[in-house]
RNA sequence: GCCCAGGUGGCGGAAUUGGCAGACGCGCUGGCUUCAGGUGCCAGUGUUGGAAACGACGUGCCGGUUCGAGUCCGGCCCUGGGCACCA
């Protein structure tokens, strides 16, 4: 390796530091650019390479615009509450701030070892003091808006973390993070009024520059709009209100279902029913989703012996309880429509009801009974005077009859349920809210304290930040959380009464929901950030983070922010213009397989992709189904035996295969950032990451590749190191120009694999001159290399005799017209077959063209002596005599 | 099941949007340099037939549009991601 990395770049890496060259400011007349990084959660296993993909786009995005006169915000943080750190205290007894510090300092030395030009002087982090004021800050506003609950709900509790989680943190019934098993039980809750928003945060998305996500977040939020209709219980006044999307099938409504958890369940039910409807709505409470959902596939439910009547036919129908029907969407019952709907179709095939069309493609009843549920849009038939109407007409006209006669109207649903926002931990912020008590004596020494949680009162602003209490031991377990056992925190007296602060935290989304505004102002004492600050950089114009917060995080942030909107706190309904996913590093790890006997002895060793292998479905693993012997499959890293670029498992000889996927420990395909720091430099690193596909694309880490990237930036080494010569030749200055241009539009797309080979094409050529290369056109290209590998550019740009830093000079112009050639060679075709070449000027006309074209022998033979039927000539691009 | 994204050499990936498929890089083969090479340089490298000139085939599969299709249209298969009783 021609340069030496260890020293360039830890020097660079200091002077960027000592003069502040990447401090943000706003300068008169300059426009700004905010370029935001989804900032880490400081674990203790460190940045591994996935990090730095996404920081070193979004780091090219801030050199090169700086370059082009912009004022550029670039900042970097922390979310550092989380349960890991808390994990580890329990385990071991370290407070989680002193095990965060730690782990904030390891980050913080990588991502500076890797030269990103963030702005350090506004570095948060979201534990500090100072930041948990205005996370609370924020809590009040919703608090006292109305936004911030508590409920009594059945919550997703998951024993094992002794917390409870958020819907969206359970994955096919057990946690997201640790993939434990989570069980439904009712516990008091703190939720925020998402919901309220739903609207909003559906119809806002619009005018983004986002990539699938803004349609995922739609999904997620799911509007749809119905009716809602009453349907009379028979026997008495009661009403079973009911959401449908699908009004029109009114008619084709045979029976009812209510949700197990519905209030009016018990009430309307039978009294022969009762019991068999309890003991089904008791189980259905107990469920976990687990089990809904993997063991729910045969639809379940019970006749609950009442009936209601169809408003429109006046006909009674049964009314079935049952767990396909979900209490907390819509109105928690349903009217069943079999012929139309799938779900309803089946239940309706369990229970043997009845199943009446409606709607029908042509408006003609069906010759034979349904063997499925007809979903699609059609004409009406079975509707009494609304047969023939086609759906769509239906649907307005129905809810307009429904509206007169005062059976129903006109409903928006939504799927997005409130936010549950407390969870029962330590390491998080603390709820800013206390209630008050009934207690005979003092509760902090062991006197029975009667908490009125009805009743919560704010915590005054000035009172804030509400810090968390030292405490012994951070097992959680109890459904009050871990600070329910800090007496002294705890309660406290006011006026001669009594108080017990509220002992759930926040859930590690709070701070990262508005974090992108303090870094606007983070040292303001004052207020959460000054007016000044805000319009100087809001909104943020570039976000760049993983596809797994498509929802959860950027649907809270978004939330969040409106709510900021309607306080006035900030100026835009939305905070961040485009958003950018990069697409996950794989790791690469080598497999072979090994045939074992019923002991586990083995027996022989097979090519990691032999065919003679498949899983084993039953017992997991995998079976050899031609000796029924079976395998098991072993991960090498090391000692493998390359030959004939192929890897082989160096004992037996075997052939490795070669498996791509998600970096873990367990496989031991995950690559050290550091390591590759170390021994081809950190601008290899940036530089191998953009070349190795689109950045939005999931892409296998292969460590050949960087040596490929070493040198070519130890050829911009050598060409910088040579004698430069004064003048150009014609070709190398064409060569300039395109390159400029195709690399500053290669950035601006953030198609930064194709701006890197186009530089490396340009080095290529420089180094292949016969005479010194232009000095200009080597000043150039470092300019255009110096936002992938800043720390080489700057150093080959001193020695080219100029003071630093390179990152403060002009992005290079470029002149259009050397750009565009004026005589092309384009490819000449004779059936559409490429035939040959000629050198046209893009101007010819078709009978300069033919005539260059018949001088080519292999043509002039193809063409002569057949009949010429047509020529296509597409000056600059292609000739093509079709002949026969 | 539904919704997205994507299938191009041995590998990662290019292809000005309908006009020379395989840029750039890795790997591999041969050569030069070297006491030596896990270095550097030069040449070759889609498959196939041929000694060669040259020819045929080739972008998941089937069909279509077109002078011309990796690119457009219809159908299907596969991979990755998301959603999944949301009425």
């Amino acid at each position: 390796m021609a340069y030496d990395h260890l020293s360039v770049e830890p020097r660079w890496q200091k002077y960027w530091e000592d003069n502040e060259c990447f401090v943000a400011k706003r300068r008169e007349g300059h426009p700004k650019y905010y370029v935001l990084d989804m900032f880490p959660y400081p674990s203790g296993s460190g940045l591994h390479v996935g990090h730095p993909e996404g920081y070193t786009a979004t780091d090219i995005v801030a050199r090169h615009k700086r370059m082009q006169g912009y004022d550029v915000l670039h900042p970097m943080g922390w979310d550092a509450f989380g349960l890991p750190a808390e994990q580890h205290a329990i385990n071991t007894g370290t407070h989680p701030r002193e095990t965060t510090a730690n782990n904030v300092k390891t980050f913080r030395t990588q991502l500076k070892s890797l030269g990103f030009s963030y702005d350090w002087s506004r570095e948060v982090d979201t534990t500090e003091p100072k930041y948990v004021r205005w996370t609370q800050w924020i809590f009040l506003k919703l608090f006292n808006s109305g936004l911030a609950f508590q409920s009594e709900i059945p919550v997703n509790w998951c024993p094992v973390l002794g917390t409870v989680l958020a819907n969206e943190e359970v994955i096919d019934g057990l946690s997201e993070r640790g993939g434990h098993p989570v069980v439904r039980q009712p516990v008091r809750q703190w939720q925020l009024k998402i919901t309220e928003y739903a609207d909003q945060l559906a119809a806002d998305l619009e005018p983004l520059n986002w990539p699938d996500t803004k349609q995922k977040q739609r999904e997620w939020i799911g509007r749809s709009e119905g009716a809602e209709v009453e349907f009379p219980v028979v026997g008495g006044d009661k009403k079973l209100k009911v959401y449908t999307t699908r009004p029109d099938t009114l008619f084709g409504a045979t029976y009812m279902v209510i949700a197990p958890d519905h209030k009016m369940t018990l009430d309307i039910c039978s009294s022969e029913q009762r019991e068999e409807v309890k003991t089904y709505a008791e189980a259905a409470a107990r469920k976990s989703d687990l089990e809904r959902t993997s063991l729910g596939k045969e639809k379940s439910g019970i006749f609950t012996g009442a009936h209601a009547t169809n408003p429109l036919t006046g006909k009674e129908v049964p009314i079935y309880t049952a767990d396909y029907v979900l209490g907390a969407y819509g109105t928690g019952a349903i009217m069943a429509v079999p012929a139309h709907d799938t779900r309803d179709f089946e239940f309706a095939q369990a229970f043997d009801l009845a199943i009446v069309p409606v709607v029908s493609a042509d408006g003609k009843a069906p010759d034979e009974p349904l063997t499925e549920a007809f979903a699609d849009h059609g004409i009406a038939l079975n509707s009494g005077k609304f047969d023939g109407l086609k759906t769509a007409d239906f649907k307005s006209q129905i809810i307009d009859y429904l509206e007169a006669e005062g059976i129903g109207c006109r409903k928006v649903n939504y799927k997005l349920r409130d936010w549950l926002f407390s969870r029962q931990r330590y390491w998080g912020e603390p709820i800013p809210v206390y209630f008050p008590v009934e207690c005979d004596g003092d509760p902090r020494t062991g006197a029975e304290a009667k908490i009125d949680y009805q009743t919560p009162i704010a915590v005054d602003e000035s009172e804030l930040p509400l810090l968390l209490p030292e405490l012994e031991d951070y097992h959680p377990g109890d459904p009050q959380g871990p600070l329910s056992r800090a007496l002294e925190w705890r309660y406290f007296q006011k006026d001669g009464k009594w108080f017990a602060r509220e002992t759930n935290t926040m859930p590690q989304w709070a701070g990262s929901c508005w974090y992108y505004l303090r870094y606007l102002d983070p040292q303001n004492e004052t207020e959460i950030f000054s007016e000044e600050a805000y319009d100087a950089w809001m909104p943020v114009d570039l976000y760049m983070g993983g596809a797994e917060h498509a929802v959860l995080h950027l649907l809270y942030a978004r939330f969040w922010h409106k709510v900021l909107f309607d306080a006035g706190v900030v100026k835009h309904a939305e905070p961040f213009t485009q958003l950018v996913h990069q697409g996950m590093i794989l790791g690469q790890s080598h497999r072979y397989y090994a045939v074992v006997d019923d002991d586990g002895k083995e027996l022989e060793r097979l090519d990691g992709d032999h065919e003679d292998v498949v899983p084993d479905k039953e017992q997991g693993g995998f079976v050899r189904p031609s000796t029924g012997h079976k395998v098991e499959a072993r991960w090498l890293n090391d000692n493998i035996d390359w030959k004939g670029g192929e890897a082989h498992e160096p004992e037996s000889g075997v052939k490795l295969a070669i498996i791509s996927e998600k970096m873990s420990k367990a496989r031991g395909n995950v690559v050290n950032p550091d390591d590759v720091v170390a021994e081809y430099g950190a601008d290899s690193l940036r530089v191998y990451e953009m070349f190795m596909g689109p950045l939005e694309q999931v892409k296998p880490w292969q460590t050949n590749g960087l040596a490929g990237v070493r040198r070519f930036l130890d050829k911009v080494d050598k060409v910088a190191r040579k004698e430069l010569g004064a003048d150009s030749d014609d070709e190398t200055n064409k060569l300039l120009h395109r390159t400029v241009k195709k690399v500053g539009e290669d950035i601006e797309q953030m198609r930064f694999n194709t701006a890197v080979s186009t530089m490396m094409i340009f080095t290529n050529h420089l180094i292949g001159l016969k005479t010194p290369p232009p000095k200009e056109a080597v000043e150039k290209l470092l300019l255009l290399v110096s936002p992938f590998a800043p720390h080489l550019a700057e150093e080959l740009w001193e020695l080219l005799g100029h003071p630093p830093s390179i990152s403060a000079e002009s992005w290079p112009s470029f002149d259009a017209a050397l750009c565009v050639d004026d005589v092309v060679e384009i490819p000449l075709q004779v059936n559409g077959k490429v035939r040959g070449r000629v050198s046209l000027a893009k101007t010819a006309d078709e009978a300069t063209a033919k005539a260059a074209a018949m001088d080519i022998e292999k043509v002039r033979a193809l063409v002569e002596g057949k009949t010429l039927r047509k020529i296509v000539y597409v000056p600059g691009r292609i000739l093509n005599f079709i002949v026969s």
